[in-house]
DNA sequence: AAGATTGGCAACCGCTGTGTC
DNA sequence: CGACACAGCGGTTGCCAATCT
């Protein structure tokens, strides 16, 4: 929440994202996956740049992003990370599943940052520093999913005239039942992702957004006339094949 | 009660790394 | 090998709510 929503010059919307703005990216990312972050919005409906789109995924909508307090197990390890490789937030994320690097961030600047350099000078070489990971118990990590998965789940099931579990069709993407049934998404699942054929794709908007459909207002760009679109689709479409053929999916 | 200050955190900006042509 | 595009990272900003005076 930097700034209050509000049309730039670019035509790119910066500031707050609405609920209707999560909605169109989820909606986009589950069905289509993850396949170019600077075309995605114009396709997903979304007057947002690529990066922006990508932060809010990577820190808030993702599913398995753990939101809310940070445990006792997870402080330790923040400081013990940080102690050891410095402000390195992406590789201190990595050590807490479920955590982002902007968050652990966040916290380190406004709570652990004094204890941190306290906890610096008191340091001892203790021999299970180096497998500190480890006393983050699985029963932790489990815990992790279910906020974000539910927050996910609240906004997807608003979209109460646009479910995708009545599409028989889309076996190869996520729908809010496999959320709801797996919880524990792998990450990967969103890297290799398909815009989907010219028929999802008009399906998928005809679903969303019906009346911007229609009318084409708002910030939606008719991919199908679309240039850019068309290249990146077909390329989409040729690695997706290629990943079907290696992966034998 | 109201204005000032502070803390928390979502989001932006600019830079760097990596892959592709 | 250089240019370009894109993704990712870390620093910073600024809004908003809570707290203080």
């Amino acid at each position: 929440m930097r700034t209050p929503s509000g049309q730039m010059s670019t035509g790119l919307k910066k500031g707050s994202w609405s609920l209707e703005e999560d909605q169109k990216l989820v909606s986009y990312i589950n069905r289509y996956g993850i396949w170019n972050w600077s075309h995605m919005p114009r396709f997903a409906g979304l007057s947002r740049s690529g990066k922006s789109c990508r932060l809010r995924w990577m820190n808030y909508l993702k599913p398995n992003v753990k939101r809310g307090n940070f445990s006792k197990e997870e402080e330790e390890i923040i400081l013990h990370s940080h102690s050891l490789l410095g402000n390195r937030w992406s590789a201190i994320a990595a050590r807490l599943p479920g955590r982002t690097d902007n968050e652990i961030k966040n916290y380190w600047h406004t709570h652990l940052k004094k204890r941190g350099t306290d906890n610096l000078l008191h340091q001892t070489t203790n021999p299970n520093d180096s497998d500190i990971s480890s006393t983050f118990e699985s029963s932790d990590i489990k815990n992790i999913q279910c906020e974000q998965v539910n927050h996910v789940k609240d906004i997807i099931e608003t979209q109460s005239s646009m479910t995708f579990e009545d599409d028989a069709s889309s076996s190869s993407t996520t729908t809010t039942s496999s959320i709801e049934e797996e919880g524990d998404i792998k990450d990967n699942h969103y890297d290799i992702g398909s815009p989907g054929t010219v028929e999802d794709l008009q399906w998928f908007w005809n679903q969303l957004c019906p009346i911007e459909n229609l009318e084409h207002g708002n910030n939606y760009q008719d991919p199908f006339s679309d240039s850019v679109f068309q290249d990146s689709f077909h390329d989409s479409i040729s690695l997706y094949c290629l990943y079907n053929h290696e992966f034998g999916i």
